[in-house]
DNA sequence: CTTATATTTAACCAAACGGTTAAACTGAAA
DNA sequence: TTTCAGTTTAACCGTTTGGTTAAATATAAG
């Protein structure tokens, strides 16, 4: 071994905030490089080519929510369950790895034309479980008949959405009362879903 | 006036495409001329820079959502009714004027750094409006005592990351049972959200 | 036809872009 | 001290970028 080190980490995370601010377009290798504190061809040497680096930023991403996923789907408990602890799994990893919901959201709004065949998988994955537990739920009977389809669209939207307005919330809420956490948020979010927002129950 | 006349709405449809499918940073002002058929100094001409370009786009697209939410919100009904309203209002606005939430969520994602005033004044306003939706239903006692702010995260996630996944949805989701309509899937949402998805009522 | 005005384009420019290279630097082992 | 692999950089290259311009073209009026 030899200089400084450069740790790879901190390339990745400076290539993570670039890719999530600006697209994989809009992102240029010299700002990464900036971000970084290094030289453009450092980069080269030590990860790779642009694209090269957006692969291993979603890489990075994406094992981290599958590890949630998984430890919320290891326990066989009830859905209600399963999906509360899915939902403190990615709101956890979106808090560490803050900027996927970005990335993420920011690939399906370019229909993912430059999504790297991990990060598609990954996304499949995820849904597919959110299925499969409404469907358990259905069946052992805790959940009522609803759609899978839109309670997969509820939990992803809302949470990406949330994560990623993470910095603005306050500018955008004008009315808000103050500064409330993620996590009561999130714990909102799950009361809404659990029990729905009318007063009287299903009919 | 004179030759063929290259109608306006033409090349900011153009525009909306390529801002939505590559944000603004992304966006190539040649590539924007290519959809619309014409040459990269038409659009100097006829709009002005990539930044005006990108105005008109969300300018245009935000006064669609604002009507209909105005729409949705000018009849005297109970909050239940307004809720149903604003959704079916934003969902129409969306299918008109697909890309808008593409650029929308691609803002959030860069933390609005490149969204001009207009856009961020209409999402504030939307944001306010589903706000005093709520507070009014928690009132006149339709609506439990939910919390606002994840309400409008629900809403706008849900809506938003419905409509830019519809050319992808069935990629997305191999275990899908087959084409099911966006509107299909709001109604679904909104049954969620109205009664929750637990199968005992609210304790 | 001539004129005047509106529309469209090819060609161009400086700057920024992704990517590469050869050389310089660093520190530990021989 | 010499060696040598690992590390870092300045400088460069060809291409693409946003933006401009002068000229060409089309149309209608006089």
């Amino acid at each position: 071994m030899s200089p400084k080190k450069m740790s790879e980490q901190t390339i990745l995370d400076a290539a993570a905030e670039e890719f999530a601010e600006k697209g994989y377009d809009g992102a240029r290798v010299d700002a990464i490089a900036k971000r970084a504190g290094i030289n453009k061809a450092m980069l080269y040497y030590r990860v790779g080519d642009k694209e090269e680096l957006y692969r291993r930023v979603v890489l990075r991403g994406q094992t981290g929510f599958q590890n949630a996923i998984l430890k919320a789907m290891e326990s066989t408990n009830t859905a209600p369950d399963t999906m509360t602890s899915i939902l403190k799994g990615i709101t956890e990893n979106a808090a560490e790895n803050r900027l996927m919901p970005s990335i993420i959201l920011r690939e399906l709004a370019g229909n993912a034309k430059t999504f790297p065949e991990q990060g598609r998988e990954g996304l499949k994955n995820f849904l597919s479980t959110v299925r499969s537990m409404v469907t358990m739920g259905i069946e052992e009977g805790t959940f009522r008949d609803i759609d899978p389809t839109a309670l997969q669209f509820i939990v992803t939207g809302a949470i990406f959405t949330l994560s990623l307005t993470r910095e603005m919330r306050q500018e955008l809420n004008p009315d808000d009362p103050g500064p409330i956490t993620t996590e009561q948020i999130i714990e909102s979010i799950q009361d809404i879903l659990f029990h729905g927002i009318l007063k009287e129950g299903p009919e």
